[in-house]
DNA sequence: ATGCATGAGAA
DNA sequence: TCTCATGCATA
């Protein structure tokens, strides 16, 4: 089995996108129902009714309830917990923290089926729900993390912005990109070479990956440190436009869980930490001098099983459905529509992700 | 290790 | 709105 190739097919395009301004858009809560023609889609038997749909689609979910069960839960279960972080103790396990939302690495793109739906109309709902602003915290750099940190220290600060593209003669466009707020870097160029590789860069080899996650977690653990260690210490390789990770897109970089423009994207830097950070343990090991020393809480909804069963039932039947659709299906689970919009979403990504995707 | 969520950017 | 990259909260 060796295939390789990526499905994926994006491209074109150098990238670049400026470093734009955050418009602000107040997140859409949730429509509710409309009137809506028709969910047109590709050839679909079940194209435009619902009831029918949903019907089916339910029955199927009812064959896995007999088998499995659960408990019936409330419809919003969802758990909010203070966060109290202050806990790092010298044990790995710990947690990072950070601003904002780094978001940053993109790349992507590539045209794909050409779905819309109409407008609905009326969009209001009152919702409970708002969001809130991270706090900030994160102040030394405890314990743990000499090897993470690279031994470097941390000036807290997180960068800002920039946005790198790469492009070469090729397909494939990575840019790496933070965020930035006010005042944003200047700009350079080299990730690749972060890598301090020898090849210009993108490898598009599922093969490379999948063994160079498989090493990545093996040295890693080799230098006693954990996924979240490393997300917060990449913030101290300083890489312009890279700031820290969290311990999730480290676990899921090493359990190939991303898409693969994702892991191509971050396997530069993921590498570029790793020997930065064996340099420092090398250094370390010559001087047993060692180190000195050492919100909001957002909400998670539960969905009980049994409206899983149903979710993935309408999921298998219509991947994307239309607003109206979602709204029906939410009204029939006792679920918030935002909350069956999102899980669809999730469900599309989840399918998308690397792992086993075909080509490999 | 994963489920559900947020946000930016692109349609 | 959707996709994508990411993250908090959880199990």
């Amino acid at each position: 089995m060796m295939s390789m190739n990526s499905k994926q097919a994006f491209s074109m395009h150098p990238i670049l996108h400026e470093p734009k301004y955050a418009p602000l858009h107040s997140s859409s809560e949730a429509i509710r129902r409309a009137c809506l023609p028709t969910p047109s889609l590709q050839g679909n038997i079940f194209a435009g009714f619902d009831e029918t749909l949903l019907q089916r689609a339910e029955a199927l979910a009812a064959v896995d309830i007999v088998t499995q069960k659960s408990h019936p839960f409330k419809p919003d279960a969802t758990y909010h917990t203070m966060t109290t972080m202050t806990s790092m103790t010298g044990t790995p396990t710990s947690s990072a923290s950070h601003l904002h939302h780094p978001s940053v690495l993109t790349s992507h793109h590539h045209a794909h089926h050409p779905h819309h739906h109409h407008h609905q109309t009326q969009g209001l709902e009152g919702d409970l729900l708002e969001h809130l602003s991270p706090g900030i915290s994160l102040g030394g750099m405890p314990t743990a993390a000499d090897v993470a940190s690279g031994a470097s220290h941390a000036h807290s600060h997180m960068a800002a912005a920039i946005n790198h593209a790469q492009h070469h003669h090729h397909s494939h466009a990575q840019a790496v990109n933070v965020h930035h707020s006010h005042h944003a870097l200047a700009a350079h160029a080299s990730l690749a070479a972060a890598a301090g590789a020898a090849a210009c860069d993108a490898e598009p080899d599922p093969r490379e990956l999948e063994a160079f996650a498989e090493r990545f977690k093996q040295r890693r653990i080799k230098l006693g440190v954990t996924q979240a260690d490393v997300g917060s210490a990449l913030a101290n390789l300083k890489i312009p436009g890279v700031g820290c990770l969290s311990q999730s897109t480290i676990c899921r970089f090493e359990s190939l869980t991303l898409s693969h423009n994702n892991m191509v994207a971050l396997k530069p830097i993921l590498e570029a930490w790793l020997e930065e950070a064996e340099r420092a343990q090398r250094e370390k090991m010559a001087k047993p001098e060692i180190f000195s020393v050492g919100d909001k809480k957002r909400k998670r909804t539960s969905i009980a099983a049994p409206e899983k069963r149903s979710l993935e039932a309408y999921f298998a039947v219509q991947p994307r459905p239309s607003s109206e659709k979602i709204a029906a299906i939410a009204e029939k689970l006792d679920l918030k529509k935002n909350v069956v919009r999102v899980w669809f979403c999730n469900q599309r990504q989840k399918q998308k992700r690397m792992k086993f995707s075909a080509t490999h």
